[in-house]
DNA sequence: ACCTGAACACCGTTCAAGT
DNA sequence: ACCTGAACACCGTTCAAGT
């Protein structure tokens, strides 16, 4: 009783956030909400879909709103937003092939692009997309592949945080020039 | 007999080309080699680090190997060996979080920015591969999609080559320019 | 309408035992 | 040294049957 779409999508939120991508499961999901494996599918068509629908919460549950005005501020909330969540990265990549739609704040993001021709900003809010989505996951997975002692703290590369600064100006430089 | 580690690569490398992620397990992989599924982990250390080895492959056996020289040149051939096998970027990604040393085609790639300083020319390097990654991820998670009846044809933005063409030159320009 | 119990068809990995 | 057989501990998903 009281099983809604609502909760199971909260629930994995959490386990996503918490314990990353490999832990959730539909039968840790079940467990954690006192529940049969096969009752998630009465609220859920598919381990997929649950998967795209927490994608969105990670989206909007961001510290901040992703800004819909200036490029640099909306992919550094983007970036953060991904960041709070384990595997992040991975999971919103995955969700925007299937749903890119339904990524609200991501498809706004073409308005901070506003200064270019309509089809132009489209291009360019997706490519600055792909650009963070790529540099983020390949950090996450790293941090993922250290946890579970497969990679030493020693081979993360520490530029992290002052090439992703650099590559991003960049980036939104060239895409925003005239 | 006769099983040794790179013809279990070669054959990881077809399943993956021919059928994708999904379809290689390990359990498929012996089949095909006509062995027991236990045999592989006497060649090889574990799944992960099969596949890694088979981004390997992917980045080495493109159509075109990776300029060194000219940055969109290097796109576009890096671009076309992901293409050419499914889920290709998406295993590429997978690997340079785990060895992006041992993906020397990429590596290599900061070559084609050497107007820039050492480390800029490698950070560079890295976000272009990023967005190209990332781009390319959505296309095939798309075609995925499209192949299990998840999504429909319509449902894919026909900008595709444009939008990455469009986006590749101005992200370059942004990164090269003084 | 909503959930349980139990099954189906899979996974990756390990390891004694064989050769 | 290299492989088989068989198991272990999991998966996602379905579906009759219960309430």
């Amino acid at each position: 009783m009281a099983l809604d779409r609502q909760i199971i999508l909260d629930q994995a939120f959490v386990i996503l956030r918490d314990d990353g991508l490999a832990a959730l499961t539909m039968r840790r999901l079940a467990t954690d909400l006192g529940v049969a494996p096969g009752a998630l599918y009465w609220h859920v068509a598919s381990k997929q879909e649950l998967v795209a629908s927490v994608a969105e919460l990670i989206v909007v549950r961001g510290p901040r709103p992703i800004s819909s005005t200036d490029p640099t501020t909306a992919a550094h909330d983007l970036r953060d937003a991904l960041l709070a969540v384990r595997d992040g990265a991975d999971v919103v990549s995955f969700a925007l092939a299937l749903s890119s739609d339904r990524l609200e704040p991501l498809s706004r993001l073409e308005m901070a692009f506003s200064q270019l021709p309509a089809e132009q900003a489209c291009w360019a809010a997706r490519a600055m997309t792909h650009y963070v989505l790529g540099a983020t996951a390949e950090e996450q997975n790293r941090s993922e592949l250290i946890r579970a002692g497969i990679l030493t703290e020693a081979q993360r590369p520490n530029d992290g945080e002052a090439g992703f600064e650099f590559a991003l100006s960049r980036v939104i430089d060239g895409l925003t020039r005239q």
